[in-house]
DNA sequence: GTCTATATTCCGATAGAC
DNA sequence: GTCTATCGGAATATAGAC
């Protein structure tokens, strides 16, 4: 996500410009002419690369709500033992989001907005495969390795615990006035320490 | 905030009405055009109430983040044990959320459009008190009571919990296959779920 | 492919009758 | 106070020259 190289095509420049201005804005607050501006070129262009507001939105949505499902799905279809899941997931997830912490607000907000129509356009019928993870659950509660938690609530409380820090920085921040290397301080932190945060609660 | 009584005058009618559009669309997506529908009038008395959509947005902002203010200050500054604290936070601030499941992301939004102008303007100079809170968790800490850790950390923990179920709910709901009253089901059972995750992965 | 200029649609806001 | 009609600007999209 983070580029270092330069957008060598005037199609990437686009993408580029377009995820900018998407992200910080969202699909009703950008202006093409913002995007062209980030680009460098003029708005004409914008419809000759992709034909409307719209399929250009789309194309930047698929884009960042793709990039997050094949490596979590890999990981939560995997044989690893629970607490191994558990811990990579919230270091991989946070990691990621410490280099794009305005991607979550960006999705989910953008999905409330369309709650129905877009597993099929969006994620090209694939989403977040869970099944696994939630009967590992289960075995570990029955085997009474671990207490009796609903399992829909543990993936709850973990994806709560990872994402919204992310999600209320601003409000967070103000609230407890911490700065921004402060802030992102307690986020290198929470890598461990939400894990550790989570076992602990379960571990009998 | 769920009005059983009709709205009497014209202005509560307008003010419901943008309450409703403003929460679905957030001030980009949402219409003159649909606030008035909503309310059964037309676009031109909509401004002779309120001057511009910016100000009728910003009433409608105002009140419906200064609506959590108030308790979560009286809680957080009183005299009670910590674990009570926690206790009632969840308790009724999930209870809140469960009426008005839409206006956490509404808010979270709106802030990060704003990140600076709006403490002054919007909370009228107001905002969460957290410093008995935090002062509190230290000093259970030095005493050795609880394991050691950031306040900032359990407190982040602690909103997350409880505020991103809400955030999330359609997504949340869809990766892992929960229909709307298996959901608010879950989200009944979390009132008491999560402080008890939360006190016991704090206790030694 | 890229630009300028323009068409078109939409939307916030106002004027003015009742 | 409430309405209809309309203005004026902004934003998406297209036409057409280079």
């Amino acid at each position: 996500m983070v580029k270092v190289q330069q957008d060598s095509t005037t199609e990437e420049k686009i993408l580029s410009a377009a995820r900018k201005v998407f992200i910080a804005k969202g699909m009703d607050g950008a202006r093409m002419q913002d995007i062209a501006d980030e680009a460098g070129i003029n708005k004409a262009l914008l419809h000759y690369y992709f034909r409307s507001k719209e399929k250009l939105f789309e194309e930047i949505f698929k884009e960042l709500s793709a990039q997050f499902i094949p490596r979590v799905n890999a990981l939560f279809e995997s044989d690893l033992p629970l607490f191994e899941k558990i811990e990579i997931f919230c270091a991989e997830y946070i990691s990621k989001m410490i280099e794009n912490p305005f991607i979550p607000l960006f999705i989910v907000n953008e999905i409330n907005k369309q709650p129905d129509i877009f597993l099929k356009k969006m994620w090209g019928g694939k989403k977040p495969m869970v099944a696994k993870l939630v009967q590992q659950i289960d075995t570990e509660v029955k085997k009474g390795k671990i207490k009796n938690i609903h399992p829909a609530q543990l993936l709850l409380n973990m994806v709560s615990m990872c994402i919204f820090p992310f999600i209320g920085k601003p409000l967070c921040q103000m609230v407890m006035g911490i700065s921004d290397s402060g802030y992102r301080q307690l986020m290198e932190e929470r890598k461990k320490l939400v894990p550790r945060f989570i076992i602990e609660s379960i571990s009998k």
